[in-house]
DNA sequence: GCGACAG
DNA sequence: ATCTTGTCGC
C-alpha cells in the first residue's frame, strides 16, 4: 500500500470537480446585484481537531449596503496542507451558503482559483460544488509564475502556467506600495473578468471589499464566541 | 534531489 | 490561520 494514498484520493476528488469547471462569463459585470465574500477563522487553529468559524457577507454591487450574512461554526479535521486547503475550510463555507436568503451573483474566496497546481484552488472547488461564478482572492501565491510588478496603485502583471502558457489569473497591487494580490477565476469566469470585479471592488484597502470585511465579522464572531465561553467557566 | 508551499 | 503594543514610514 502506497503511503500517501490518502492524498491521492483527494487529488482524484479534485480531478473530478474540475470537470465541473467552466472558465467562460456566465455573467455580466454590469449585471451583477449582488457580491459577496467569505472567510474563516480558527479558535485553535494549531490543533487537530479544532473549532471553526465560517462567514459570508452579501453585499449591494453598487450601494455597498450588507444585504445577507451568515455563518456556521464547526469541528475541522482537516489539517491544513498547501493544495488540499478546500477540504480543510470549503466545508464551513459551504453551510454558511446554505443559510444565505439571499445567494450572490459572484462570490470572493479567500485562497485561489485555478492558480493551483491541479486548477483546483478553493475558489475553484467553491464554485464548481456549487456550481455558482468565484472568484479567488489570495495573499499569497501558490501556483504560477509572472513577471515583476510596477510599484503604482492599479499595476498588474498576468499570472501564468509556465508548462501551457496559458493565463491562470492576475497579480494586482491593489495600493501604492503594498504587497499584490493574487486574483484568479474560480469558476464561469474568465481571469480578465475576475481582474475587472476585484478592481471595481477596492475601497481603499488592499484586500478588496467582500472578503476584508468578511474578515472583520469572522474576528468579531470569534471574539463573541470567547466572551460566552469565559463567562460560561465562571460558574 | 531540492525547494516551494493559499489558509 | 492564533497569541500580541507600540511604532516607524509613506
Amino acid at each position: 500500500m502506497k503511503k500517501n494514498n490518502f492524498l491521492e484520493d483527494l487529488k482524484k476528488i479534485q480531478y473530478s470537480l474540475r470537470k465541473k469547471l467552466i472558465l467562460e462569463d456566465k455573467i455580466n459585470i454590469d449585471k451583477i446585484r449582488y457580491i459577496a465574500g467569505c472567510d474563516l477563522t480558527f479558535l485553535n487553529p494549531f490543533s487537530n481537531p479544532c473549532r471553526g468559524i465560517g462567514v459570508i457577507l452579501v453585499f449591494d454591487f453598487k450601494t455597498w449596503k450588507i444585504v445577507d450574512k451568515t455563518y456556521s461554526i464547526d469541528i475541522v479535521n482537516m489539517p491544513y496542507i498547501p493544495g488540499f486547503l478546500a477540504f480543510r475550510e470549503a466545508p464551513l463555507i459551504l453551510s454558511a451558503y446554505k443559510k444565505l436568503k439571499i445567494k450572490p451573483d459572484v462570490l470572493i474566496v479567500d485562497g485561489h482559483g485555478i492558480a493551483h497546481p491541479r486548477k483546483m484552488g478553493i475558489a475553484s472547488h467553491i464554485g464548481a460544488t456549487l456550481e455558482i461564478p468565484t472568484i479567488g482572492c489570495a495573499k499569497k501565491l501558490l501556483y504560477g509564475k509572472h513577471e515583476e510588478l510596477p510599484l503604482e496603485k492599479g499595476s498588474y502583471v498576468p499570472l501564468y502556467d509556465e508548462k501551457t502558457k496559458e493565463i491562470l489569473g492576475y497579480v494586482l497591487r491593489s495600493r501604492k506600495k503594498v504587497t499584490p494580490i493574487y486574483i484568479s477565476p474560480g469558476n464561469y469566469l474568465t481571469p480578465l473578468t475576475a481582474l475587472e470585479i476585484v478592481k471595481k471592488s477596492l475601497k481603499g484597502y488592499r484586500l478588496p471589499e467582500p472578503t476584508r470585511l468578511a474578515h472583520l465579522y469572522c474576528n468579531s464572531i470569534r471574539k463573541e464566541l470567547l466572551n460566552k465561553e469565559k463567562f460560561g467557566k465562571l460558574f
